[in-house]
DNA sequence: CAAAATTAGTTCTATATAGTACTATTTTAA
DNA sequence: TTAAAATAGTACTATATAGAACTAATTTTG
């Protein structure tokens, strides 16, 4: 069989995000744009949290995650601070402003699901968000996968490089 | 009722994209990236079409297709030139190099499936394409509306600067 | 406990993506 | 048939995104 699952989902992603931007915009939400919102959807419920964990949250690599924090904390959307129990981490905590998006954000954010699924059941809905949960986790395990045979490969400079 | 489609959308193109990317390599693709095989798999379908055609087909934004087609060119992927019969449109066609890519390109498409669809059914994928064929429609005659409404607002200068 | 391995994040660099504003061409309408 | 409107694409700019290589901190292991 032939399925076209992929191009869909990339293409949907394009077409969604520029959506949602002049929804933002439309109500008034200017303090942070579509991409921001991603991760502060997953900070929203739990923030102090180190970047590891935004990372596989929201699906996002790390290296992507340093640059876009970087840019809210100086936004004012967010705080970075070392871990005192691990120095090796660094938590991000949500400031007061952030919080009170939360309220607004979701209000935009139902506004684009009742466009998604005009036309569609509420189960349908449902069934859709469940097929979805099913192919990301394929996927998350299957770049797990791949992250271990790449380290197999390439394990001649492991730390070598280190002090 | 709260979905998260949106939210599920964007986190598995971001996965999606980086195990295709890998895919892409471990099997000696390195003449496109997935990005660029989102724009080859619909010109293999039709090419010598213009941009605006393009973009609606691809999702993506007719500046965006601008840098991306510019690059491809450089690669030596595709081709562009001034339709004759309306000299406003550029018409895009493959070369046969990128032609030849079509048949690799199908078979690491189809490993995907296969990740994407690991412990569904053949009904469910079916069905998961048509949810999200439904969406996409959605969103696209969102989109239009949008666009609509903003050119209503900015009707202040057009074509005013010309000539 | 010290060396090796692992884990967490960042930097550097290249590409992808889109908003706004623009030019050129074609179509529409008075 | 010419002025206005619509359409097609590009330039400029800012942000998002990730791969590779790196440093620092912690954990594992001999």
């Amino acid at each position: 069989m032939v399925t076209r699952t992929g191009f869909l989902i990339t293409q949907i992603k394009q077409v969604q995000g520029r959506v949602f931007q002049r929804l933002l915009e439309r109500c008034g939400i200017d303090a942070f744009n579509g991409a921001q919102g991603h991760i502060l959807y997953v900070l929203w419920q739990e923030d102090k949290v180190p970047i590891a964990t935004l990372s596989r949250k929201t699906g996002l690599a790390k290296n992507t995650l340093t640059a876009m924090l970087a840019h809210m904390e100086a936004q004012g959307l967010l705080v970075r601070k070392a871990n005192p129990a691990d120095g090796r981490q660094v938590l991000v905590a949500l400031t007061e402003e952030a919080r009170e998006l939360q309220g607004p954000y979701e209000r935009v954010s139902e506004e684009m699901n009742a466009l998604f699924y005009q036309g569609l059941t509420q189960a349908d809905a449902a069934l859709l968000d469940s097929l979805l949960d099913k192919v990301l986790l394929n996927l998350e395990e299957c770049e797990a996968r791949l992250k271990k045979s790449t380290e197999k490969r390439g394990e001649s400079d492991h730390g070598k490089s280190n002090r």
